[in-house]
DNA sequence: CGGCTATTTCAGTAATTACTGAAATAACTG
DNA sequence: CAGTTATTTCAGTAATTACTGAAATAGCCG
């Protein structure tokens, strides 16, 4: 690992420890971070050696960030090896980490929540436990809009949402026009 | 765990599942989940009692979950023991997860990215790593911004934000009188 | 203070997860 | 088709993380 440049390193290091402090794995975080800082797409042999870890490491690692639709395949003309690399732009990639999470995360605890929702609960305490996980429900179903409809955003919308953000108490002091405004398009 | 209701138990297997795809694991996940869904403190016996775990576990979680402010000690009258209990609204656990997760991953990370970036690039691909640090430094700034911001909303402005979060692109086709609003307060 | 109860700590062990090298598969090339 | 190169799979092992029981600590109460 020796081979990277001071500041590259101390980046790919940060975010190995930050992927194990996720469910994501240290190599997987080396790798994308790699891939991220890099100019041009790599292969697995490259990422390989950068990163002193085994060719098949690098194969299951590369598959797992695939799942995650977190890396782009391309390949070079007269080259038969996969090379590898992230999106340009952070926002893209900011976006489809916040898809693939909706995914895996919000949607399964959903789909408990209504199924065991369905149930009637007989017990005080079983009324209790469902009355919470309504409100869980509820919420999670609100976050789960707001991801989906950021997705939908175009990106110079994205970017004045993210530049607004800091005024969003200001934002809501408009909420009557908001509300007229909703009922006259819906 | 058979001393738990099927509702309770479904939810609770699913936390310690849904933990461990996190940096939390799966115990800390489950001993949440118990508390969120119960209807009065419960103390560290019990704990180990319904969830089938050791003594020392339940404590060593505890106090896990206690660093990061989701759960409350209290104590009932005539009994030294201690007892855990989670807030009653779920949009302040929310916020709390969000705040703690903000200042674990977010600022440690921004640090790093300033750090470097104050370095001067010397080679061409450490130009282009610089370049991409740097929108990644900034997205953060933002998002970072944003996660604060909401803390500071009142609970009223929190839901109304929530509720109209699938509106968001319509409310962005204000963003005129927004921007002279922006001007006209700053 | 001495006994009692509650909690924490921690060394050892169990369980899980990550990684490797070797072998299998796949895909091209002459 | 045989040879060559690239990728994947997987059983075995290494490394990490989680958990336990026993011992230590802390705080109360008579």
């Amino acid at each position: 690992m020796n081979n990277l440049e001071p500041a590259v390193q101390s980046f790919v290091l940060h975010f190995g420890e930050m992927g194990s402090r996720w469910g994501i794995n240290r190599t997987v975080g080396q790798i994308y971070a790699v891939l991220y800082l890099s100019d041009e797409p790599l292969n697995a042999e490259q990422l390989s050696e950068r990163l002193e870890i085994s060719r098949s490491n690098v194969s299951m690692s590369l598959k797992e960030l695939q799942s995650w639709r977190l890396v782009q395949l391309q390949h070079l003309p007269g080259d038969r090896r996969d090379y590898f690399s992230t999106p340009n732009d952070i926002l893209d990639i900011a976006l489809t980490l916040l898809e693939e999470r909706r995914k895996r995360e919000l949607d399964p605890t959903l789909t408990l929540l209504r199924q065991t929702l369905m149930e009637p609960a007989t017990s005080k305490t079983e009324k209790h436990a469902h009355e919470r996980m309504q409100d869980m429900c509820d919420l999670m179903e609100q976050v789960s809009d707001w991801a989906s409809d950021l997705q939908r955003l175009s990106r110079s919308d994205l970017e004045l949402l993210l530049k607004f953000g800091n005024k969003v108490p200001r934002l809501l002091e408009m909420k009557d026009k908001i509300a007229v405004l909703g009922k006259k398009k819906r």
